[in-house]
DNA sequence: GCATATCGACTACAACCGTAGTCAATTGGG
DNA sequence: CCCAATTGACTACGGTTGTAGTCGATATGC
């Protein structure tokens, strides 16, 4: 199941605040996204289409939660980046991104635990 | 400057070997891409367009070479999808990827390496 | 009760992407 | 010398994506 960029912030609203309807997502992005309301609605369409989404009727509406999880959507995400753009390995990935300042203290401070847990 | 994932095959065989024509990066894909050599040539010219690639003629034919470096590309990409899927931070996508064995033990290996130098 | 706003369903449409075909020129093998 | 293969330029075409419009039903404010 294929989730464009656009779409994306979809299911990102959703998994911060699951059982919407269409609304509240266009309230939700208003600030970042200058998206029409029209545009919401189609790309929420087309993820119930991709069943990347769950419907529930509340009254004349729908209300929309995620059918996935997000870390699992992260996971394979994440993982198909790393192969294509790396050949699958994950230490390249990780320079760049401390190159870049993508990684701040707390970051290092995560990915040492998290490499302590590892060695195990 | 935006590289779709098969472009990016193409660019991938470049930075490995910059100056060749199109029969040379077919070859170099047959085993892994059953492309089409002209498929190749659409892929090459797009980059070429796009200003990814620069050309040099030689007697008939242009050899092709990357106008941008492959570390340059990659960091770029990196930001962009930590960004987009980690909301920028880069410690949820080191665990995802380490649980799903994306790293390998000389992968922790590295990782330690370069947290070293970043403490400093 | 009636206009208006809103909902979901359907439709639109241009750009981009993957995949390749046509064409005219050219070159290399016999 | 000629024919087949190759080259770059251009064209094709269906599917996806971003962005939205239309339409008919319904709920809501007055």
């Amino acid at each position: 199941m294929q989730i464009t960029p656009a779409e994306l912030e979809i299911m990102n609203v959703l998994w911060d605040q699951p059982g919407v309807g269409a609304s509240e997502i266009a309230e939700a992005l208003k600030d970042d996204k200058s998206w029409n309301i029209r545009t919401i609605k189609t790309l929420v369409g087309r993820l119930v289409e991709k069943g990347a989404l769950t419907t529930e009727p509340d009254g004349r509406r729908y209300l929309y939660r995620p059918a996935i999880k997000r870390g699992d959507y992260q996971k394979k995400a994440a993982k198909q980046f790393v192969d294509r753009m790396f050949g699958g390995r994950a230490a390249p990935l990780v320079a760049h991104l401390a190159d870049s300042r993508g990684l701040t203290p707390e970051d290092i401070a995560d990915l040492e635990a998290l490499l302590g847990e590892l060695k195990k």
